[in-house]
DNA sequence: ACCTGAACACCGTTCAAGT
DNA sequence: ACCTGAACACCGTTCAAGT
């Protein structure tokens, strides 16, 4: 009679798997690694989760989720001004990925076909820069120009999460320099 | 007496591991299909290669160096005047991550770590973008200036090969005012 | 010097059986 | 309804043995 109890639960899962995906790179979510973590066995997990890759998805629906509320938070706590709004989202948004670039990295990559964020979750994610974006160039032209500025932080903070710029310099002068550059250009109605 | 005759090579073990990777993703760049492409068995594959890690960044490597080439080669005919030698470099960037996104993927979004290209064919690959930016901001600038162009591109074009542009438009269009903006904005000494 | 079969550890997943 | 142990297929890697 009396069904078993649930041991664990589809966000401790998520949890769970978020965690090792940080400590160890996305090798280290392995469903005997999650299971071990949420205090169950390997099997069990896939009363929750339809396989690997549907775990994953889940993940990175969820980091999307963060990523949108911090860069939210950001932007309301920049104040009325577009434009810095616009460098408080930019530069929100390259502390997350260097503070969980494995995270960060599972957002677009592709590296990792099948696990994609939700489109609803991506969209929340998307919809700071949106609305910032709009602000500064108008409705009509605010989708191109904010996959621009988007494209920009994302591969920006991308590449130094991996460690590309290996060149010295000054990296955060040169993000800066670059919102500052797709700002001006932004605010100048280049190619309208 | 007389040893075994080599049936393969690193070159065509690579070139086998770079089929498998457009054809079907990272996980179809298993030890076992490598070495059935090439015509060996598996524990074969370690007398070329230490392990599958060290065969990933011979393949990032090698991706980063046709990249080189092709992005060079599209300057090159693309003439001397420094912004329209940019706007072809672009270009062809975005073609190359478009017509082989998986490779694309593989050269920084350090979702495989441990498979990065060799520093020096990272260097060979951002030199023609380099070369070209430092004729438009000089040479104090060159390195920020270069960082930011090749981080949009980047960026663009792996959202773009990942799918993450879902909302319609015109995402050619998206990446032409980019180019565009930051062109802009490098001409006009932003930031200086 | 390179290739091979056998073997090991490990992982994703399925399934029948428990409560 | 969720959990479990047993089992299967598959993969990365090592090793002793072949030529």
């Amino acid at each position: 009679m009396s069904p078993a109890r649930a041991r664990t639960s589809l966000p401790a899962i998520i949890a769970a798997a978020r965690e090792l995906l940080e400590e160890g790179g996305l090798d280290a979510v392995s469903m005997v690694a999650v299971a071990r973590r949420v205090g169950i066995r390997p099997p069990s997990l896939y009363k929750h989760v339809r396989d690997r890759g549907d775990l994953l998805a889940a993940v990175a629906t969820a980091v999307a989720l963060d990523l949108g509320d911090l860069v939210a938070a950001a932007a309301e706590r920049a104040g009325p001004d577009p434009s810095e709004r616009l460098r408080a989202l930019a530069a929100a948004y390259r502390s997350f990925a260097l503070a969980t670039p494995r995270s960060a990295a599972l957002l677009f990559a592709g590296a990792t076909p099948g696990a994609e964020p939700t489109p609803a979750a991506q969209a929340e994610a998307a919809r700071p820069v949106l609305e910032t974006v709009r602000a500064i160039v108008g409705e009509e032209r605010s989708l191109p120009a904010a996959r621009v500025v988007t494209a920009f932080a994302y591969g920006f903070a991308s590449m130094e999460a991996a460690g590309a710029f290996r060149f010295g310099g000054d990296v955060a002068e040169a993000y800066r320099l670059g919102v500052d550059v797709l700002l001006a250009g932004l605010e100048a109605d280049v190619g309208r």
